[in-house]
DNA sequence: AAGTGGTCTAGACCACTCT
DNA sequence: GAGTGGTCTAGACCACTTG
């Protein structure tokens, strides 16, 4: 399937390449390319257009720099397949030095009704049940990391029935593979609190202990929210960089 | 003065406007180009360096990625002007809910040996003397945040002398001003403490009180550390968010 | 009107990957 | 060797800013 060549109202005024690249964006995000298969070559993409090699080569780099796609030298240009891990452990400094991925424990998944502001990250109507885990994440066999989360359904169907033993210690593969869910962009919002008597136990640490509350929310590659996770660690051991320039 | 047209042995392999962006880096940080004056037309530095007027173009956009220059469409290239304000507030959401710029108070300022890691950070040599700032950050007459701050000497003696009354509520521009030292770029590192008892008090918070602590060390656009500082503030209040795609 | 950066073209040639 | 993206050229024309 080729472009179509129109002009819309919002082209007017655009450079060529930024509606290209629209063109493209909207493409990728409809689903005609998938990661792990090449995109046309940027030759046959800019005949297809009738545009100069360049002028397309421009096109791809803005979908390049927004992270939609990569481009590999002598292979060909592929959609980014989504976020492996985007662990939580780079906002927490342990005592174990090495960057190990800790060891996951899935404590309780269940059918539930979530808090309403939940149901509206995950742009879901009040009072629908969504798929809640709860989930513990140990380094050395000590328990830092407590998580809540909450995945919609019924695209995560497959997680409700299945056994959690198996699950790994990465969530964000296991969507992909069980559900075809693949987590391309997160927000996390940082903030401060304190356990709760049952967070605190399951921590080993004082209730009213203080921690830091990392509230994730995970989108897809089309923008839809796919995951709403809520950390929390010990607030003593968290540590995190940032660089303005 | 024109480009040394030499062939190092760094430059073999790389390509050609990466070695320009190399030589006009090197030539910004030197000084011979300052904010505000424009540098030359990209015609002039390509017919300078007898290379096409794309590739010329391409070695800029690398120093406009790198937030080393501006180009503004119609006036010229530029060398980017030091950060005007990183401001603190980023990193808090405290009751009031415009963004307005907190008022500044400064409780001392005087020279003094400080701990061995901040001259560290400053690259100075142990129990050389730096100037030391204590400063009181408030919202709406309601103190918010505490910050020690050192700085360098004898780059900053202009500030040592002065009345601090009339400096106003932003430290950055003070720093161009008085001491023609440029803030180009700054890393925060956040973590969490409780307040001292001197600390609280200057606070209205009780001793012991959760706080987020900001350790900031700011350089110039050589890339020299030019400012540590450490702020404090209510960790309750505490709140940033970061992206990752 | 003159000077600046921004867009676009139509090529050539090079470097990398896969078969 | 065939196909991919990466570099580089030498132009033309456009859009914006300033005098």
């Amino acid at each position: 399937m080729a472009l179509t060549l129109v002009n819309t109202a919002e082209d007017i005024g655009r450079s060529r390449y930024a509606v290209l690249a629209q063109a493209l964006r909207q493409r990728i995000l409809a689903g005609e390319w998938v990661p792990g298969v090449a995109l046309p070559a940027e030759q046959a993409l800019a005949l297809e257009n009738q545009v100069a090699l360049g002028t397309m080569r421009r096109a791809l780099q803005v979908l390049v720099d927004e992270g939609l796609i990569e481009r590999i030298h002598g292979r060909g240009t592929f959609v980014r397949a989504g976020l492996s891990g985007a662990s939580m452990l780079r906002f927490f400094r342990f005592g174990s030095e090495d960057r190990s991925v800790p060891r996951s424990a899935i404590v309780s998944a269940k059918a539930a009704v979530p808090p309403a502001d939940v149901l509206r990250r995950l742009g879901r109507p009040p009072g629908q049940e969504v798929l809640q885990l709860l989930r513990v994440r140990s380094l050395d066999d000590a328990p830092c990391l407590l998580e809540s989360i909450w995945l919609p359904l019924p695209e995560f169907t497959a997680l409700q029935s299945g056994d959690s033993a198996d699950w790994g210690d990465l969530l964000y593969p296991l969507y992909a593979q069980r559900c075809g869910v693949h987590v391309h962009r997160a927000v996390d919002s940082i903030g401060f609190g304190r356990l709760a008597a049952a967070q605190a136990r399951r921590l080993g640490l004082p209730a009213g202990h203080p921690c830091a509350v990392v509230e994730r929310s995970a989108f897809d590659i089309a923008g839809s929210c796919v995951e709403v996770r809520v950390t929390r660690g010990d607030a003593n051991a968290f540590h995190y960089s940032v660089t303005l320039s």
